[in-house]
DNA sequence: CCCTGATTCGC
DNA sequence: GCGAATCAGG
């Protein structure tokens, strides 16, 4: 799958929403995280919230075992603070706050919910039920969900990162 | 362990 | 240009 134009478009949206590499990732499908983070790199985007520091790594050189290459030591890269906005992760989910962007088409904000109905459900789409289960709104996540789950990678998080996060705070 | 982005480099 | 492998950090 490459990179068309609009899945570019979509790129720099999300990451400019603030979104992970691999929750992008997940949305557009057929790509890896390190996928969309080199795109992001090659479109010269990079750095909002921040999150690792860009330390000018230098490593995997030589696959030669016997040669040590020289460390080279002038990172020379100083963190332009240039970002004021979007310092923080949404971590949303039913925040109040979180449905504030997160309604560009009217649907729920994560992925680009496909709004499936649950006979279009297969085994390798997200099942995250979307909406309110009684309203004829209700709709299934659709994007998709690997063989590790019911879920794709983000719903994934959503649904399973409360629960090491409970066992962390409680 | 999970995750994050950053970088390098072979393709 | 692309992205896997790797690194570095939380």
């Amino acid at each position: 799958m490459g990179w068309t134009d609009e899945r570019v478009e979509l790129l720099r949206k999300l990451w400019a929403e603030g979104l992970s590499a691999s929750q992008i990732a997940a949305q557009l499908g057929g790509v890896s995280r390190n996928a969309v983070i080199g795109k992001v790199h090659r479109l010269k985007l990079s750095g909002r919230g921040r999150t690792t520091a860009a330390p000018a790594r230098q490593k995997k050189a030589s696959p030669t075992p016997a040669s040590r290459p020289v460390r080279a030591a002038s990172p020379a890269r100083s963190t332009s603070a240039t970002v004021g906005a979007t310092a923080l992760q949404v971590q949303f989910d039913a925040e109040p706050v979180a449905r504030q962007y997160l309604r560009p088409v009217g649907d729920v904000v994560v992925p680009i919910s496909r709004r499936l109905d649950l006979t279009q459900l297969t085994e390798r789409t997200c099942k995250w039920p979307n909406g309110d289960p009684l309203s004829e709104d209700f709709h299934f996540c659709g994007n998709e969900a690997g063989e590790s789950g019911p879920y794709c990678a983000y719903h994934a998080r959503l649904a399973f990162q409360p629960a090491s996060e409970r066992r962390r705070a409680r």
